[in-house]
DNA sequence: CAATAAATGCAACGATGTTGCAAAATGAAT
DNA sequence: ATTCATTTTGCAACATCGTTGCATTTATTG
């Protein structure tokens, strides 16, 4: 997926600093904070453009954040991530977050009278290849 | 549940401080903010003596927290919640943060490789009590 | 009540969220 | 390619929150 097209497709002006950020987090394969793109990028923008960034490719539906730990990370909405709901991951090992999207949806019951609109549900434990590696 | 008890059992000094937030929390019938205890105190305590205290409560398991919407949310882990993992349910009605006990407890399926240590399980939607106002 | 350890209040600093505004960049139209 | 309207950017400024050091006060124990 090119950066260039997500942010056309969204009807968003192709700026250096959106596309550096989706650059950033297309190539990752875990979510990121707003200061590791920012590294990445080597500090080339400044914060106020980094913050107001985010916040219009949140808003606009090209990212997707979590809060985990105090800290906030981000991800595309990209590929299976797009539009669908999916479960987030914390490996306590590589400390990545990972999305994980499921074979089958699970139905959780919850008493009487609660009407659910959204479901959101972290684990927290050991990846797959952190698994591996420590089975070696 | 009374605050002083809950803090002798937690080796903790019976301060002012202390005592106060958890009669705040104790009274509440939802997750409170920080600020919110503050304010219920009517800004008694200096703002450094409210965050270590919130600091202390939480590392020595009186108290848990969760974070939603950019701000952190207590409660006090006495009766049903001590110990007990459980969900949480936010009411877009009434803005409160609700913890909910489940009559059991789901499995959810992770692919292969995943080792799941905890899960944290947050919903969003209409509590119970603004589901029969909305009725009327 | 006296002694000791812990908690508090205050000052200070860093990180982060947020806004206003002038300068620069983008995208569309010529 | 040049022009123009609109959006984005960078910078300054301010608010809030997290965090620490340190002197003073408080809680607990004997
Ligand atoms: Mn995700
Ligand atoms: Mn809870
Ligand atoms: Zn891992
Ligand atoms: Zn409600």
């Amino acid at each position: 997926m090119k950066a260039t097209h997500i942010l056309q497709h969204h009807q968003l002006k192709c700026t250096e600093c959106r596309i550096g950020i989706l650059n950033v987090l297309l190539e990752a394969d875990a979510a990121l904070t707003e200061n590791q793109v920012k590294e990445a990028l080597h500090n080339k923008f400044d914060r106020t453009t980094f913050y107001r960034s985010f916040k219009t490719l949140v808003e606009t539906g090209v990212l997707h954040s979590i809060t985990l730990h105090d800290s906030t990370l981000y991800m595309v909405n990209a590929g299976e991530n797009a539009g669908h709901e999916h479960y987030h991951f914390y490996c306590s090992a590589c400390h990545k977050l990972l999305c994980i999207h499921p074979q089958k949806k699970e139905n959780i019951a919850l008493p009487d009278g609660f009407k659910i609109k959204q479901t959101d549900i972290t684990f927290e434990g050991v990846c797959k290849t952190c698994n591996k590696t420590e089975k070696r």
